[in-house]
DNA sequence: GGTAGACCTGGACGC
DNA sequence: GCGTCCAGGTCTACC
C-alpha cells in the first residue's frame, strides 16, 4: 500500500462535515462521501458516538498528469490527507488544491457578526457554516454547474459522472477516474456529448467553454483570485455561454462572493414556503427578502433555517 | 429592461 | 403502456 499522509490547517472556525454537507457538490464525482456504514456495531454506538467517522475522498489531476486519489478526514482542528506517495511539488500542488476545495484558509467572522442577531443564522457560527464545497478547478465547477440547470438533480449526476467515465483520465492501479482536463473535452466531438455523454443541447455550450479554457482564450482559474468587483466579475460568468443569472450567482458563491442569490426553482419553493404560505414567488420577492443581508445575502439565503425541508 | 417559447433528457405522474 | 409534465435555467426574439 504505501502512501503517505499529512496533515492542513484550517482557519477557525472549522468542521469538514459542514462543507461537506454545504450543498450537493458531495454527490458528483469526483467526489465521493464515506460516512463509516456498514459496520453492524455503528448501529448501537450511534448514539454514543457524538461525531460520526466521515471521510471524503476525491480523485485529483495533478499538474503533471499524475492522478491521484485524497482520503480527507477531520483531524484536530484541520484536515488529515491520506493519499500516495508524493514528491514536495506534487504535495505543495495537492495541499493548494484541498485547501481550495475546503476553503480552509476562509474566515466568516464579518458574517457570523452582523446575522447573530437573526434567529434563523445564528446557527451558522456554532456549526462553522459558510464554506462550501468546491472542486479544484474552476473550470469543474463551471462544467458542474451548467449541467445542474434545467435538469433533474439524478440528470446531473449521470451527466457528470458520464462526462468523467467518457474523457477522465484513470489511477493505472485502480481505474479510479479524474474529472477531464479542458482539452480531453475541447478535443472531442462535441456530437460525442450529446450522443454518448447524453448531456443534449448543453453539448456546444459545453464544448465551446472547454476549447475557450484550454486554448487559453479564458482564464477560469485567474477567477479564483480576481481583483474585479463582484458585480463586473458576475457579469465575466454571463458572458459563458450556458452561465445565466443562477449559474452565476451560484459560480459567485464557489468563489466566495455573496452579493447575489442562486435563484432557482428550489429557492422559488422555499421562500414561498416560508412567507407566502406556499403560494408560487418570483425571483423578486426572494431578492426582497434578502436584500438587509447585502453583500451576505447569497450566504444568507444558503445557510438560513428553513421550515420547508421538501 | 421585461417576458413568452424552445430546448435534451429521463423519471414521475395521470389516464 | 403511452402522452404529458417538468426539473437546482438559459437563450433568443420580440415588445
Amino acid at each position: 500500500m504505501g502512501g503517505m499522509k499529512f496533515t492542513l490547517s484550517a482557519r477557525q472556525p472549522f468542521a469538514l462535515q459542514p462543507v461537506v454537507k454545504s450543498h450537493g457538490w458531495v454527490q458528483l464525482a469526483p467526489f465521493k462521501l464515506d460516512e463509516g456504514q456498514g459496520n453492524p456495531d455503528d448501529l448501537k454506538n450511534a448514539t454514543v458516538r457524538k461525531k460520526p467517522p466521515l471521510r471524503l475522498t476525491y480523485i485529483d489531476q495533478l499538474s503533471n498528469g499524475r492522478i491521484i486519489e485524497y482520503e480527507i478526514k477531520q483531524s484536530g482542528k484541520g484536515v488529515q490527507v491520506q493519499t500516495e506517495n508524493l514528491d514536495k511539488f506534487e504535495k505543495a500542488e495537492a495541499s493548494q488544491h484541498i485547501n481550495w476545495m475546503l476553503g480552509l484558509d476562509m474566515g466568516f467572522s464579518d458574517f457570523y457578526k452582523f446575522v447573530r442577531m437573526e434567529p434563523k443564522l445564528a446557527h451558522a457560527k456554532r456549526a462553522a457554516r459558510g464554506r462550501i464545497l468546491r472542486s479544484p478547478t474552476f473550470f469543474e465547477d463551471v462544467i458542474k454547474t451548467i449541467l445542474t440547470t434545467n435538469t433533474l438533480w439524478a440528470a446531473t449526476i449521470r451527466m457528470n459522472l458520464n462526462l468523467i467515465n467518457t474523457f477522465g483520465g484513470a489511477i493505472a492501479a485502480n481505474g479510479k477516474k479524474a474529472f477531464p482536463t479542458p482539452g480531453q473535452i475541447a478535443a472531442a466531438k462535441p456530437d460525442v456529448l450529446r450522443k454518448d455523454v447524453r448531456v443534449g443541447y448543453r453539448a456546444p455550450a459545453l464544448h465551446e467553454l472547454a476549447v475557450r479554457v484550454a486554448t487559453g482564450e479564458l482564464d477560469l482559474e485567474a477567477f479564483k483570485h480576481s481583483p474585479l468587483p463582484t458585480a463586473d466579475l458576475r457579469a465575466e460568468l454571463l458572458k459563458i455561454n450556458g452561465v445565466g443569472p443562477y449559474a452565476a450567482a451560484n459560480l459567485l458563491m464557489i468563489l466566495g462572493r455573496h452579493d447575489f442569490i442562486p435563484i432557482d426553482s428550489w429557492a422559488l419553493k422555499l421562500v414561498s414556503h416560508e412567507w407566502y404560505r406556499g403560494k408560487p414567488v418570483t425571483p423578486k420577492q426572494v431578492e426582497r427578502r434578502f436584500k438587509k443581508w447585502g453583500s451576505y445575502k447569497g450566504l444568507a439565503y444558503w445557510l438560513w433555517d428553513w421550515k420547508f425541508t421538501g
